[in-house]
DNA sequence: GATTTCATGACCTATCCGTGACACAAGCTG
DNA sequence: CAGCTTGTGTCACGGATAGGTCATGAAATC
């Protein structure tokens, strides 16, 4: 397997490449966003592996020029943030998945592994979905039922993508904290608790018997679309 | 479970050490590097907790050693610096996770479950497994028979999860109690038994002759699928 | 500085879990 | 094979606990 890393930062960059060739990978690197893209385009590659924050064209626009040549590899974006409004950039852009510095190692080559696995697995949802008699715009933030829109916050956002991209499946309160908070913002579990409340204000009929947003006693929650 | 801390500074390790204990893990601690080393080395630790700044021995060095000593117990790396740098020299020593000073006591916490579920994880097991009629779907907490489906209780799920992941093997009752239930909770052996009751409600069709779920007499119970 | 958004704690409720009691089944013993 | 013993199935009740909800205050955003 043949992965490609950009990546500016010298010493970050030698990490991630002994790293992977000594998992045996055939890793290839560039210092900045034109010279990755570059290869990306000249060379066959399995994965890219591309650093957000670089001088110049940064990860997410070699990421979009790549998807716009065609190219359709897993990527996958390291970044220094974890907000939900970057990944939606990053989703825009076409890559794959994230990872949030500061990273292990091991975590790295999970997720790697990962994307070679099921790389033809579209991990991104759409844009617009349907939730009972609600649709959801998430670029929008708003919610739409019965023709009258309800602006959703970030976090509110956040949740909902988290829970629509897991359809059906339960997601813990500590997913919700990992996945939509900040790297270092870590509120206290009830407060999950509370924006589940507002969610189902907003697309519950009867919010106090909830039919889409559902609990899962000990574990999370759950979306039944 | 079992932590090791590493930390000089008095105020912080006793910190560490109290928050630790009030969860219920079982918490010693080692006051420089060498010492902690020798801890790591001589005793069974779950996790290490290890501060980076420590004069003599830093926590770099502790866990390069501890890894190359074949030592492969999460590590969660105390630093005051987040520099990239310093997560690069993390990342070659084998380090599995970062927390940045400051930190909250909440969100360290959150990172020593999540460091010591990940262990729990490799349990690995298909996330949709039958047994006999009945489809059980784990991240969905669900069990799926003639086409209405039950839902799972948390415990009920962990149990099906061992069961299935040893599938023909007898699990002993303790084994039950000491995977399924929390550290700090151990009833009684009977309550297995009741779960047991609930499963076979569940999954076989006549629960009173079990086809699936038998009982091991004086050892426990094992899953024929 | 006003308004929205987020975080926390307290109180209440629903329910899931844990226990003990009893009945019954399976082994063992003589 | 009868009787004893030990282990398991089942049930119902009480209590612990997780989650719903609300009010309050902090923080961020404009």
């Amino acid at each position: 397997m043949r992965i490609l890393v950009v990546e500016d930062e010298a010493p970050m960059r030698r990490a991630l490449v002994e790293t992977l060739a000594a998992e045996g990978y055939r890793v290839r690197a560039a210092i900045h966003g034109p010279e990755g893209l570059e290869m990306a385009m000249t060379e066959p590659f399995d994965l890219v592996l591309l650093d957000v924050m670089m001088p110049g064209l940064d990860g997410y626009a070699v990421c979009r020029a790549l998807r716009e040549r065609g190219r359709d590899m897993p990527v996958l974006m390291l970044t220094a943030k974890a907000m939900v409004d970057d990944r939606v950039e990053g989703l825009d852009a076409g890559a794959d998945d994230y990872l949030v510095k500061p990273f292990s190692l091991r975590e790295l080559l999970a997720r790697v592994r990962a994307l070679l696995r099921r790389r033809d697995r579209d991990l991104s949802i759409p844009d617009v979905i349907a939730v009972g008699d609600s649709t959801i715009h998430f670029t929008k933030q708003v919610l739409i039922r019965e023709g009258s829109e309800l602006a959703l916050s970030a976090k509110e956002c956040g949740m909902l993508r988290l829970l629509a991209s897991r359809a059906g499946e339960v997601v813990t309160r500590e997913q919700f904290l990992d996945q939509v908070w900040e790297y270092h913002a870590y509120p206290s579990t009830r407060t999950v608790d509370n924006f589940i409340a507002t969610l189902r204000a907003k697309i519950e009929p009867d919010p106090a018997n909830p039919r889409h947003l559902l609990t899962v006693r000990g574990t999370g929650y759950k979306l039944v679309t």
